[in-house]
RNA sequence: GGGCCGUUAGCUCAGCUUGGUCAGAGCACCGGACUUUUAAUCCGGGUGUCUAGGGUUCGAAUCCCUAACGGCCCA
Protein backbone atom coordinates (compact mmCIF):
# COMPACT_ATOMS: atom_id res chain seq x y z
CA UNK A 1 0.00 0.00 0.00
CA UNK A 2 1.31 3.15 -1.02
CA UNK A 3 0.72 5.03 2.76
CA UNK A 4 4.28 4.20 3.97
CA UNK A 5 5.71 6.59 6.37
CA UNK A 6 1.96 7.62 6.96
CA UNK A 7 2.10 9.03 10.68
CA UNK A 8 -0.97 6.69 12.19
CA UNK A 9 0.93 3.43 10.90
CA UNK A 10 4.19 4.60 12.49
CA UNK A 11 2.08 5.84 16.00
CA UNK A 12 0.92 2.17 16.05
CA UNK A 13 4.65 0.53 15.17
CA UNK A 14 5.94 2.44 18.27
CA UNK A 15 2.54 1.06 20.44
CA UNK A 16 3.81 -2.09 19.36
CA UNK A 17 7.21 -1.69 20.16
CA UNK A 18 6.04 -0.64 23.74
CA UNK A 19 3.84 -3.78 24.21
CA UNK A 20 6.61 -6.03 22.90
CA UNK A 21 8.71 -4.10 26.13
CA UNK A 22 6.26 -4.88 28.77
CA UNK A 23 6.53 -8.34 27.45
CA UNK A 24 3.28 -8.90 25.41
CA UNK A 25 2.82 -10.92 22.62
CA UNK A 26 0.87 -9.32 20.68
CA UNK A 27 -0.16 -11.85 18.57
CA UNK A 28 -0.68 -14.82 21.06
CA UNK A 29 -1.55 -17.86 19.52
CA UNK A 30 -4.76 -19.09 21.71
CA UNK A 31 -7.68 -17.04 23.61
CA UNK A 32 -9.36 -18.22 26.39
CA UNK A 33 -13.21 -17.23 25.89
CA UNK A 34 -16.20 -18.91 27.13
CA UNK A 35 -18.96 -16.85 26.10
CA UNK A 36 -19.42 -15.15 23.10
CA UNK A 37 -20.87 -11.41 22.98
CA UNK A 38 -24.38 -12.49 22.00
CA UNK A 39 -24.28 -15.24 25.18
CA UNK A 40 -22.69 -13.06 27.24
CA UNK A 41 -25.30 -10.59 26.89
CA UNK A 42 -27.98 -13.49 27.75
CA UNK A 43 -26.58 -14.45 30.28
CA UNK A 44 -26.67 -11.71 32.25
CA UNK A 45 -30.22 -10.66 30.73
CA UNK A 46 -31.33 -14.66 32.38
CA UNK A 47 -29.68 -14.09 35.37
CA UNK A 48 -31.35 -10.68 36.31
CA UNK A 49 -34.33 -12.04 35.18
CA UNK A 50 -34.13 -15.16 37.20
CA UNK A 51 -33.49 -12.75 40.33
CA UNK A 52 -36.20 -10.04 39.24
CA UNK A 53 -33.40 -7.38 39.76
CA UNK A 54 -30.06 -6.15 38.31
CA UNK A 55 -27.73 -7.59 39.45
CA UNK A 56 -23.86 -8.79 39.01
CA UNK A 57 -23.86 -11.76 37.07
CA UNK A 58 -20.97 -14.45 36.57
CA UNK A 59 -17.63 -13.90 35.21
CA UNK A 60 -17.26 -14.51 31.70
CA UNK A 61 -13.98 -14.54 29.40
CA UNK A 62 -15.38 -12.77 25.72
CA UNK A 63 -13.14 -11.57 22.75
CA UNK A 64 -13.77 -9.13 19.82
CA UNK A 65 -12.21 -6.09 17.99
CA UNK A 66 -11.93 -2.89 19.81
CA UNK A 67 -14.98 -0.42 17.93
CA UNK A 68 -14.74 2.24 19.97
CA UNK A 69 -12.89 3.86 22.87
CA UNK A 70 -13.66 6.23 25.61
CA UNK A 71 -11.40 7.16 27.90
CA UNK A 72 -12.21 9.13 31.27
CA UNK A 73 -9.07 9.25 33.09
CA UNK A 74 -8.94 6.66 35.82
CA UNK A 75 -12.23 5.10 33.57
CA UNK A 76 -12.30 3.60 30.39
CA UNK A 77 -15.33 2.32 28.28
CA UNK A 78 -14.54 0.15 25.08
CA UNK A 79 -17.23 -1.49 22.78
CA UNK A 80 -15.75 -4.77 21.25
CA UNK A 81 -17.01 -6.29 18.42
CA UNK A 82 -17.09 -10.36 17.40
CA UNK A 83 -19.47 -12.08 14.58
CA UNK A 84 -22.44 -12.17 17.26
CA UNK A 85 -22.97 -8.83 19.08
CA UNK A 86 -21.10 -5.68 19.90
CA UNK A 87 -20.20 -5.96 24.00
CA UNK A 88 -19.45 -2.56 26.18
CA UNK A 89 -16.18 -3.48 28.44
CA UNK A 90 -15.28 -1.23 31.49
CA UNK A 91 -11.77 -0.42 32.53
CA UNK A 92 -11.06 0.84 35.80
CA UNK A 93 -8.04 1.79 37.46
CA UNK A 94 -8.84 0.52 41.05
CA UNK A 95 -9.61 -3.18 39.50
CA UNK A 96 -6.84 -3.24 36.95
CA UNK A 97 -4.04 -1.24 38.83
CA UNK A 98 -0.56 -1.02 36.63
CA UNK A 99 -2.46 -3.14 33.77
CA UNK A 100 -4.54 -0.17 33.22
CA UNK A 101 -1.80 1.72 31.60
CA UNK A 102 -1.73 -0.77 28.94
CA UNK A 103 -4.50 0.91 27.76
CA UNK A 104 -2.96 3.80 26.14
CA UNK A 105 -1.53 1.43 23.36
CA UNK A 106 -4.74 0.26 22.62
CA UNK A 107 -6.34 1.20 19.57
CA UNK A 108 -9.69 1.08 17.62
CA UNK A 109 -9.32 -2.13 15.70
CA UNK A 110 -7.35 -4.69 18.05
CA UNK A 111 -8.39 -7.72 19.20
CA UNK A 112 -8.87 -7.67 23.03
CA UNK A 113 -9.99 -10.34 25.33
CA UNK A 114 -11.49 -9.63 28.12
CA UNK A 115 -12.52 -11.33 31.68
CA UNK A 116 -15.04 -10.05 34.08
CA UNK A 117 -18.26 -10.37 35.16
CA UNK A 118 -21.57 -9.39 33.59
CA UNK A 119 -23.01 -6.03 35.12
CA UNK A 120 -24.64 -2.98 33.71
CA UNK A 121 -23.45 0.76 34.31
CA UNK A 122 -25.99 3.76 35.78
CA UNK A 123 -27.31 3.86 32.42
CA UNK A 124 -28.38 0.30 32.06
CA UNK A 125 -25.66 -0.42 29.45
CA UNK A 126 -25.09 -3.87 29.75
CA UNK A 127 -21.38 -4.20 30.22
CA UNK A 128 -18.19 -6.95 31.49
CA UNK A 129 -16.57 -5.22 34.30
CA UNK A 130 -13.06 -6.13 33.10
CA UNK A 131 -10.53 -7.68 35.62
CA UNK A 132 -8.19 -8.73 33.24
CA UNK A 133 -7.32 -8.20 29.67
CA UNK A 134 -5.39 -9.50 26.99
CA UNK A 135 -4.07 -8.31 23.59
CA UNK A 136 -5.49 -11.03 21.11
CA UNK A 137 -4.29 -8.76 18.06
CA UNK A 138 -2.83 -5.52 17.21
CA UNK A 139 -4.25 -3.79 14.30
CA UNK A 140 -1.76 -1.28 12.28
CA UNK A 141 -3.97 0.46 10.14
CA UNK A 142 -6.86 2.89 10.83
CA UNK A 143 -10.26 1.73 10.35
CA UNK A 144 -12.92 3.66 8.45
CA UNK A 145 -14.94 6.39 9.93
CA UNK A 146 -17.23 5.36 12.12
CA UNK A 147 -19.76 7.21 11.93
CA UNK A 148 -20.05 7.47 8.05
CA UNK A 149 -18.43 4.08 7.08
CA UNK A 150 -16.76 3.28 3.85
CA UNK A 151 -18.42 4.66 0.77
CA UNK A 152 -16.09 4.73 -1.81
CA UNK A 153 -17.32 1.82 -3.76
CA UNK A 154 -13.97 0.95 -5.58
CA UNK A 155 -12.64 0.65 -2.06
CA UNK A 156 -15.42 -1.24 -0.70
CA UNK A 157 -15.07 -3.99 -3.04
CA UNK A 158 -11.34 -4.14 -3.24
CA UNK A 159 -11.09 -4.19 0.12
CA UNK A 160 -14.37 -6.05 1.50
CA UNK A 161 -12.83 -7.02 5.18
CA UNK A 162 -13.34 -3.08 5.00
CA UNK A 163 -16.63 -2.55 4.02
CA UNK A 164 -17.60 -5.74 6.47
CA UNK A 165 -16.01 -3.88 9.27
CA UNK A 166 -17.43 -0.52 8.33
CA UNK A 167 -20.51 -1.08 6.89
CA UNK A 168 -21.31 -4.08 9.12
CA UNK A 169 -24.84 -3.87 9.57
CA UNK A 170 -25.81 -3.20 6.17
CA UNK A 171 -23.17 -5.38 4.25
CA UNK A 172 -22.62 -8.23 6.20
CA UNK A 173 -26.94 -9.68 6.32
CA UNK A 174 -26.32 -9.44 2.64
CA UNK A 175 -23.88 -12.02 2.55
CA UNK A 176 -25.40 -14.08 5.37
CA UNK A 177 -28.82 -14.20 3.45
CA UNK A 178 -26.50 -15.33 0.25
CA UNK A 179 -25.48 -18.34 2.22
CA UNK A 180 -28.90 -19.30 3.73
CA UNK A 181 -30.33 -19.26 0.66
CA UNK A 182 -27.88 -21.75 -0.76
CA UNK A 183 -28.53 -23.99 1.89
CA UNK A 184 -31.72 -23.63 1.23
CA UNK A 185 -31.42 -24.22 -2.18
CA UNK A 186 -29.67 -27.34 -1.62
CA UNK A 187 -32.09 -28.58 0.97
CA UNK A 188 -34.53 -27.99 -1.38
CA UNK A 189 -33.48 -30.35 -4.29
CA UNK A 190 -32.08 -32.74 -1.99
CA UNK A 191 -35.62 -33.31 -0.40
CA UNK A 192 -36.68 -33.49 -4.18
CA UNK A 193 -34.13 -36.66 -4.87
CA UNK A 194 -31.57 -34.65 -6.79
CA UNK A 195 -28.42 -35.68 -6.50
CA UNK A 196 -25.40 -33.13 -6.04
CA UNK A 197 -22.87 -33.55 -8.20
CA UNK A 198 -19.32 -31.80 -9.16
CA UNK A 199 -18.38 -31.99 -12.83
CA UNK A 200 -15.15 -30.64 -14.50
CA UNK A 201 -14.45 -26.58 -14.41
CA UNK A 202 -11.75 -27.09 -16.79
CA UNK A 203 -12.89 -28.27 -20.30
CA UNK A 204 -11.63 -28.94 -23.89
CA UNK A 205 -14.43 -27.64 -25.09
CA UNK A 206 -16.15 -24.71 -23.92
CA UNK A 207 -19.95 -25.87 -25.13
CA UNK A 208 -23.31 -25.59 -23.50
CA UNK A 209 -24.17 -22.14 -23.68
CA UNK A 210 -24.20 -18.85 -26.15
CA UNK A 211 -20.96 -17.37 -24.42
CA UNK A 212 -17.25 -16.56 -24.98
CA UNK A 213 -14.99 -18.99 -22.78
CA UNK A 214 -11.37 -18.06 -21.18
CA UNK A 215 -8.77 -19.76 -22.50
CA UNK A 216 -5.94 -21.61 -20.61
CA UNK A 217 -3.26 -23.97 -21.24
CA UNK A 218 -2.90 -27.32 -19.59
CA UNK A 219 1.43 -28.10 -19.87
CA UNK A 220 1.40 -31.46 -18.72
CA UNK A 221 -0.88 -32.62 -21.60
CA UNK A 222 0.25 -29.61 -23.81
CA UNK A 223 -3.23 -28.63 -24.52
CA UNK A 224 -5.75 -25.65 -24.12
CA UNK A 225 -8.42 -26.10 -21.92
CA UNK A 226 -11.57 -23.74 -21.17
CA UNK A 227 -12.63 -22.56 -17.85
CA UNK A 228 -16.68 -23.81 -18.52
CA UNK A 229 -19.31 -21.38 -19.71
CA UNK A 230 -22.24 -24.35 -18.58
CA UNK A 231 -22.46 -27.46 -16.93
CA UNK A 232 -24.88 -28.46 -18.90
CA UNK A 233 -23.31 -30.85 -21.04
CA UNK A 234 -21.90 -32.63 -18.51
CA UNK A 235 -24.79 -32.91 -16.38
CA UNK A 236 -27.10 -34.79 -19.07
CA UNK A 237 -23.99 -37.18 -19.71
CA UNK A 238 -24.80 -37.97 -16.14
CA UNK A 239 -28.96 -38.62 -17.04
CA UNK A 240 -27.26 -40.62 -19.91
CA UNK A 241 -25.52 -42.31 -17.15
CA UNK A 242 -28.52 -43.31 -15.49
CA UNK A 243 -28.91 -40.74 -12.89
CA UNK A 244 -32.52 -39.60 -12.79
CA UNK A 245 -31.96 -36.00 -11.06
CA UNK A 246 -29.04 -34.03 -10.66
CA UNK A 247 -28.11 -30.86 -9.89
CA UNK A 248 -24.37 -28.76 -9.34
CA UNK A 249 -24.19 -25.28 -7.99
CA UNK A 250 -21.21 -23.96 -9.24
CA UNK A 251 -19.16 -21.25 -10.56
CA UNK A 252 -19.29 -20.20 -14.26
CA UNK A 253 -16.89 -18.35 -16.38
CA UNK A 254 -18.24 -16.38 -18.95
CA UNK A 255 -15.62 -14.19 -21.03
CA UNK A 256 -17.73 -11.06 -21.21
CA UNK A 257 -18.27 -7.96 -20.04
CA UNK A 258 -19.45 -6.48 -16.06
CA UNK A 259 -22.57 -4.72 -15.41
CA UNK A 260 -24.76 -4.26 -13.10
CA UNK A 261 -26.09 -7.72 -13.62
CA UNK A 262 -23.09 -9.23 -15.33
CA UNK A 263 -19.71 -10.65 -13.56
CA UNK A 264 -16.98 -12.65 -15.49
CA UNK A 265 -17.37 -15.49 -12.73
CA UNK A 266 -20.95 -16.24 -10.95
CA UNK A 267 -22.88 -19.02 -9.51
CA UNK A 268 -25.06 -21.19 -11.34
CA UNK A 269 -27.29 -23.79 -10.11
CA UNK A 270 -28.05 -26.19 -12.60
CA UNK A 271 -30.56 -29.30 -12.31
CA UNK A 272 -31.43 -31.89 -14.90
CA UNK A 273 -34.53 -34.70 -14.34
CA UNK A 274 -35.21 -37.93 -16.43
CA UNK A 275 -38.66 -37.89 -17.48
CA UNK A 276 -39.29 -34.40 -16.91
CA UNK A 277 -40.08 -31.72 -19.41
CA UNK A 278 -40.46 -28.17 -18.85
CA UNK A 279 -43.24 -27.93 -17.55
CA UNK A 280 -42.43 -29.99 -14.47
CA UNK A 281 -39.74 -27.70 -14.12
CA UNK A 282 -41.57 -24.45 -14.36
CA UNK A 283 -43.21 -25.66 -11.74
CA UNK A 284 -40.18 -26.41 -9.74
CA UNK A 285 -38.98 -23.09 -10.24
CA UNK A 286 -42.26 -21.43 -8.86
CA UNK A 287 -42.08 -23.36 -6.01
CA UNK A 288 -38.17 -22.75 -5.38
CA UNK A 289 -37.61 -19.30 -5.52
CA UNK A 290 -41.41 -18.91 -3.61
CA UNK A 291 -39.91 -21.30 -0.61
CA UNK A 292 -36.84 -19.00 -0.86
CA UNK A 293 -38.61 -16.39 0.12
CA UNK A 294 -40.69 -17.62 2.45
CA UNK A 295 -38.15 -19.65 4.29
CA UNK A 296 -35.45 -16.61 4.45
CA UNK A 297 -37.56 -13.56 3.67
CA UNK A 298 -40.21 -14.85 5.70
CA UNK A 299 -42.98 -14.09 3.08
CA UNK A 300 -43.53 -14.03 -0.25
CA UNK A 301 -43.74 -10.93 -0.86
CA UNK A 302 -40.75 -9.28 -2.02
CA UNK A 303 -39.49 -5.58 -1.73
CA UNK A 304 -37.30 -4.39 -5.00
CA UNK A 305 -36.51 -0.78 -5.49
CA UNK A 306 -40.02 0.96 -5.70
CA UNK A 307 -42.42 -2.56 -6.28
CA UNK A 308 -43.09 -5.09 -4.33
CA UNK A 309 -44.17 -8.36 -6.16
CA UNK A 310 -45.69 -11.64 -4.79
CA UNK A 311 -43.59 -14.48 -5.62
CA UNK A 312 -45.89 -17.29 -5.06
CA UNK A 313 -47.23 -19.97 -7.93
CA UNK A 314 -48.22 -19.53 -10.34
CA UNK A 315 -46.83 -17.60 -12.36
CA UNK A 316 -47.90 -15.84 -14.84
CA UNK A 317 -46.80 -17.56 -18.54
CA UNK A 318 -46.82 -15.56 -21.84
CA UNK A 319 -45.40 -17.17 -25.08
CA UNK A 320 -42.56 -15.54 -26.25
CA UNK A 321 -43.96 -14.23 -29.84
CA UNK A 322 -47.08 -13.32 -28.19
CA UNK A 323 -44.78 -10.94 -25.13
CA UNK A 324 -42.87 -9.77 -28.65
CA UNK A 325 -46.11 -8.68 -30.49
CA UNK A 326 -47.74 -7.11 -27.51
CA UNK A 327 -44.67 -5.28 -26.44
CA UNK A 328 -43.05 -4.46 -29.67
CA UNK A 329 -46.16 -4.83 -32.45
CA UNK A 330 -43.88 -7.07 -34.30
CA UNK A 331 -45.94 -10.26 -35.39
CA UNK A 332 -42.32 -12.91 -35.51
CA UNK A 333 -44.23 -15.38 -37.62
CA UNK A 334 -43.43 -14.64 -40.83
CA UNK A 335 -39.06 -14.35 -39.73
CA UNK A 336 -39.96 -17.94 -38.04
CA UNK A 337 -41.25 -19.04 -41.09
CA UNK A 338 -38.14 -17.75 -43.28
CA UNK A 339 -40.88 -15.33 -44.82
CA UNK A 340 -39.03 -12.55 -44.10
CA UNK A 341 -34.97 -12.00 -43.64
CA UNK A 342 -33.22 -11.48 -40.36
CA UNK A 343 -31.77 -7.79 -41.95
CA UNK A 344 -36.10 -7.04 -42.53
CA UNK A 345 -37.05 -8.16 -39.13
CA UNK A 346 -33.86 -5.00 -37.82
CA UNK A 347 -35.33 -2.56 -39.80
CA UNK A 348 -38.87 -3.35 -38.51
CA UNK A 349 -37.31 -3.07 -35.18
CA UNK A 350 -35.96 0.29 -35.75
CA UNK A 351 -39.15 1.45 -36.85
CA UNK A 352 -40.55 0.99 -33.93
CA UNK A 353 -37.81 2.58 -31.80
CA UNK A 354 -35.60 -0.75 -30.89
CA UNK A 355 -32.44 0.24 -32.06
CA UNK A 356 -30.87 -3.05 -32.74
CA UNK A 357 -27.64 -4.34 -34.32
CA UNK A 358 -27.42 -6.11 -37.46
CA UNK A 359 -25.97 -10.04 -36.24
CA UNK A 360 -27.16 -13.98 -36.00
CA UNK A 361 -31.01 -13.74 -35.95
CA UNK A 362 -30.48 -15.58 -32.18
CA UNK A 363 -29.08 -12.45 -31.14
CA UNK A 364 -31.74 -10.32 -33.06
CA UNK A 365 -34.14 -12.42 -30.96
CA UNK A 366 -32.82 -12.13 -27.75
CA UNK A 367 -32.11 -8.03 -27.94
CA UNK A 368 -35.61 -7.68 -29.29
CA UNK A 369 -36.64 -9.58 -26.15
CA UNK A 370 -34.87 -7.67 -23.57
CA UNK A 371 -35.07 -3.99 -25.21
CA UNK A 372 -39.16 -4.71 -26.10
CA UNK A 373 -40.07 -7.39 -23.12
CA UNK A 374 -37.56 -7.41 -20.14
CA UNK A 375 -38.36 -3.85 -18.62
CA UNK A 376 -42.11 -5.16 -18.44
CA UNK A 377 -41.80 -8.17 -16.69
CA UNK A 378 -41.63 -6.62 -12.90
CA UNK A 379 -43.85 -9.42 -11.70
CA UNK A 380 -42.76 -12.82 -11.93
CA UNK A 381 -43.42 -14.27 -15.28
CA UNK A 382 -42.86 -17.03 -17.64
CA UNK A 383 -41.40 -16.12 -21.17
CA UNK A 384 -41.96 -19.67 -22.98
CA UNK A 385 -42.03 -21.40 -26.24
CA UNK A 386 -38.51 -19.52 -27.68
CA UNK A 387 -38.03 -19.72 -31.61
CA UNK A 388 -35.11 -22.78 -32.20
CA UNK A 389 -32.37 -20.13 -33.50
CA UNK A 390 -32.17 -19.20 -29.81
CA UNK A 391 -32.02 -22.54 -28.49
CA UNK A 392 -29.66 -25.15 -29.76
CA UNK A 393 -30.00 -27.50 -26.86
CA UNK A 394 -34.10 -27.75 -26.24
CA UNK A 395 -36.42 -29.88 -27.86
CA UNK A 396 -38.62 -29.03 -30.75
CA UNK A 397 -42.15 -27.80 -29.87
CA UNK A 398 -44.62 -30.55 -31.02
CA UNK A 399 -46.89 -28.81 -33.75
CA UNK A 400 -44.34 -25.74 -34.67
CA UNK A 401 -41.06 -26.87 -35.64
CA UNK A 402 -39.43 -23.14 -35.53
CA UNK A 403 -40.04 -23.28 -31.64
CA UNK A 404 -38.60 -24.78 -29.23
CA UNK A 405 -39.82 -26.01 -25.45
CA UNK A 406 -38.25 -23.69 -23.25
CA UNK A 407 -39.15 -21.03 -21.08
CA UNK A 408 -36.61 -17.78 -18.97
CA UNK A 409 -38.25 -17.06 -15.64
CA UNK A 410 -37.97 -13.30 -15.10
CA UNK A 411 -38.73 -10.68 -12.35
CA UNK A 412 -38.03 -7.23 -11.85
CA UNK A 413 -37.14 -6.71 -15.27
CA UNK A 414 -34.41 -8.86 -15.08
CA UNK A 415 -34.02 -12.98 -16.16
CA UNK A 416 -33.90 -15.16 -13.62
CA UNK A 417 -33.99 -18.83 -14.80
CA UNK A 418 -33.71 -20.86 -18.48
CA UNK A 419 -35.01 -24.36 -18.75
CA UNK A 420 -35.86 -26.50 -21.51
CA UNK A 421 -37.20 -29.93 -22.13
CA UNK A 422 -34.17 -31.31 -23.43
CA UNK A 423 -32.74 -31.98 -27.15
CA UNK A 424 -31.87 -36.04 -26.62
CA UNK A 425 -32.02 -36.95 -30.21
CA UNK A 426 -28.48 -37.45 -31.45
CA UNK A 427 -29.23 -36.44 -35.23
CA UNK A 428 -31.00 -33.57 -34.31
CA UNK A 429 -28.65 -32.47 -31.93
CA UNK A 430 -25.71 -33.14 -34.59
CA UNK A 431 -27.08 -30.36 -37.20
CA UNK A 432 -27.89 -27.83 -34.28
CA UNK A 433 -24.65 -27.41 -33.58
CA UNK A 434 -23.67 -27.49 -37.03
CA UNK A 435 -25.79 -24.64 -37.59
CA UNK A 436 -24.01 -22.55 -34.57
CA UNK A 437 -20.53 -23.20 -36.24
CA UNK A 438 -22.55 -21.67 -39.71
CA UNK A 439 -23.22 -18.86 -37.32
CA UNK A 440 -19.82 -18.44 -35.84
CA UNK A 441 -18.27 -18.45 -39.18
CA UNK A 442 -20.91 -16.15 -40.96
CA UNK A 443 -20.57 -13.40 -38.45
CA UNK A 444 -16.87 -14.33 -36.34
CA UNK A 445 -19.85 -14.28 -33.00
CA UNK A 446 -17.84 -15.88 -30.42
CA UNK A 447 -21.20 -16.05 -28.38
CA UNK A 448 -22.34 -18.90 -30.19
CA UNK A 449 -22.51 -22.94 -28.98
CA UNK A 450 -19.51 -25.36 -30.30
CA UNK A 451 -19.80 -28.81 -31.49
CA UNK A 452 -18.89 -31.36 -28.38
CA UNK A 453 -18.28 -34.48 -29.98
CA UNK A 454 -17.74 -36.27 -27.25
CA UNK A 455 -21.38 -35.21 -26.04
CA UNK A 456 -22.76 -36.25 -28.66
CA UNK A 457 -21.21 -39.31 -28.38
CA UNK A 458 -23.34 -39.92 -25.53
CA UNK A 459 -26.60 -38.75 -26.49
CA UNK A 460 -26.25 -41.46 -28.90
CA UNK A 461 -26.08 -43.88 -26.77
CA UNK A 462 -29.33 -42.89 -25.36
CA UNK A 463 -30.50 -40.06 -23.02
CA UNK A 464 -34.07 -40.30 -22.08
CA UNK A 465 -36.62 -37.11 -22.16
CA UNK A 466 -35.32 -34.56 -19.71
CA UNK A 467 -35.93 -31.39 -17.87
CA UNK A 468 -33.02 -29.03 -17.35
CA UNK A 469 -32.73 -25.60 -15.77
CA UNK A 470 -30.23 -22.95 -15.04
CA UNK A 471 -30.65 -20.11 -12.29
CA UNK A 472 -27.95 -17.53 -11.77
CA UNK A 473 -27.97 -17.62 -7.98
CA UNK A 474 -26.14 -14.11 -7.45
CA UNK A 475 -29.30 -12.96 -9.80
CA UNK A 476 -31.80 -14.33 -7.23
CA UNK A 477 -29.77 -13.15 -4.12
CA UNK A 478 -30.54 -9.77 -5.34
CA UNK A 479 -34.12 -10.27 -5.93
CA UNK A 480 -34.17 -11.12 -2.05
CA UNK A 481 -31.75 -8.98 -0.69
CA UNK A 482 -33.11 -6.12 -2.49
CA UNK A 483 -29.94 -5.10 -3.90
CA UNK A 484 -29.48 -3.91 -7.63
CA UNK A 485 -26.08 -4.48 -8.44
CA UNK A 486 -24.29 -7.98 -8.98
CA UNK A 487 -21.48 -6.33 -7.09
CA UNK A 488 -23.35 -6.06 -4.25
CA UNK A 489 -23.89 -9.89 -3.25
CA UNK A 490 -20.52 -10.88 -4.48
CA UNK A 491 -18.36 -10.82 -1.96
CA UNK A 492 -14.86 -10.24 -4.52
CA UNK A 493 -16.75 -8.87 -7.61
CA UNK A 494 -13.98 -8.95 -10.59
CA UNK A 495 -12.02 -5.45 -10.54
CA UNK A 496 -9.72 -3.64 -13.03
CA UNK A 497 -6.35 -4.65 -11.40
CA UNK A 498 -4.18 -1.36 -10.54
CA UNK A 499 -1.11 -0.22 -13.04
C1' G B 1 -16.50 0.28 -27.70
C1' G B 2 -19.34 5.49 -26.99
C1' G B 3 -21.28 9.51 -23.68
C1' C B 4 -21.59 11.80 -18.91
C1' C B 5 -19.82 12.17 -13.82
C1' G B 6 -16.16 11.35 -10.06
C1' U B 7 -10.91 10.83 -7.72
C1' U B 8 -8.72 16.58 -2.16
C1' A B 9 -5.88 14.08 5.11
C1' G B 10 -6.50 7.10 7.46
C1' C B 11 -12.22 7.70 6.57
C1' U B 12 -16.63 11.02 5.25
C1' C B 13 -16.70 15.41 2.64
C1' A B 14 -16.33 21.22 1.55
C1' G B 15 -13.37 24.22 -1.69
C1' C B 16 -13.46 24.21 -8.41
C1' U B 17 -18.72 28.01 -11.24
C1' U B 18 -15.45 33.40 -11.05
C1' G B 19 -7.21 30.98 -10.89
C1' G B 20 -4.34 34.81 -6.09
C1' U B 21 -5.34 33.87 3.07
C1' C B 22 -7.77 27.64 -1.07
C1' A B 23 -4.89 23.42 1.99
C1' G B 24 -10.29 23.32 4.97
C1' A B 25 -14.21 20.74 8.40
C1' G B 26 -16.00 16.38 11.15
C1' C B 27 -14.44 11.58 12.69
C1' A B 28 -9.79 9.08 13.41
C1' C B 29 -4.85 10.32 15.18
C1' C B 30 -1.05 13.00 18.64
C1' G B 31 -0.34 15.86 23.61
C1' G B 32 -3.11 17.34 28.14
C1' A B 33 -7.62 17.06 31.77
C1' C B 34 -11.34 13.73 33.42
C1' U B 35 -13.67 7.04 37.74
C1' U B 36 -20.37 5.38 34.58
C1' U B 37 -19.28 6.91 29.17
C1' U B 38 -21.73 5.11 24.77
C1' A B 39 -21.09 9.64 17.82
C1' A B 40 -18.34 10.80 25.76
C1' U B 41 -16.83 15.83 26.95
C1' C B 42 -13.15 19.94 27.47
C1' C B 43 -8.16 22.33 25.99
C1' G B 44 -4.16 22.25 22.33
C1' G B 45 -2.08 20.14 17.55
C1' G B 46 -3.24 19.42 10.47
C1' U B 47 -0.72 14.73 10.04
C1' G B 48 -1.76 16.39 2.52
C1' U B 49 2.52 14.09 -4.04
C1' C B 50 -5.39 17.98 -4.10
C1' U B 51 -5.21 10.24 -8.77
C1' A B 52 -0.83 10.64 -12.43
C1' G B 53 1.67 13.24 -16.42
C1' G B 54 1.78 17.31 -19.63
C1' G B 55 -0.06 22.39 -21.00
C1' U B 56 -1.97 27.63 -20.33
C1' U B 57 -0.62 31.50 -16.75
C1' C B 58 3.31 36.07 -13.12
C1' G B 59 0.47 32.37 -10.32
C1' A B 60 -3.35 26.04 -10.95
C1' A B 61 -6.80 21.65 -6.28
C1' U B 62 -9.43 25.28 -9.52
C1' C B 63 -8.81 26.31 -16.69
C1' C B 64 -7.11 22.89 -21.08
C1' C B 65 -5.09 18.01 -22.93
C1' U B 66 -3.69 12.90 -22.11
C1' A B 67 -3.72 8.59 -19.06
C1' A B 68 -5.23 5.35 -14.84
C1' C B 69 -9.08 3.68 -11.71
C1' G B 70 -14.25 3.91 -10.32
C1' G B 71 -19.61 5.01 -11.05
C1' C B 72 -23.97 5.82 -14.13
C1' C B 73 -26.17 5.62 -18.98
C1' C B 74 -25.81 3.64 -23.94
C1' A B 75 -23.84 -0.32 -27.34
Amino acid sequence: MPDQGSDLHTSRQQKLQRLLGRGINPYPPRVHRTHTNAEARALLLKQEQAEGTRMKADIVAVAGRIMALRGMGKNTFADIRDGTDKLQVQFSLDLLGDDYAILKDLDIGDFLGVQGPMMRTRRGEVTVEVHQFTLLSKSLRPLPEKWHGLRDTEQRYRQRYLDLIANNDEVMPIFVNRSRIIERIRSFMNSRGYLEVDTPVLVPVAAGALARPFVTHHHSLGQDLYMRIATELYLKRLIVGGFDKVYEIGRIFRNEGLDQNHNPEFTLLESYEAYADYNDIMSLVEEMVSTLARDVLGSVRVQYREVTIDLSPPWRRVPFCEAIHQHSGIDLEPFLQGDKSTAELVAEARERGFDLAEGPVHRVYDKLLSLAVEPHLIEPTFIIDYPMAMSPLAKQKPGNSALVERFEAFAVAMELANAYTELNDPQEQRSRFQAQEKVRQQYGDEETDRTDEDFLLALEYGMPPTGGLGIGIDRLVMLLTGQTTIRDVMLFPQMRSKS
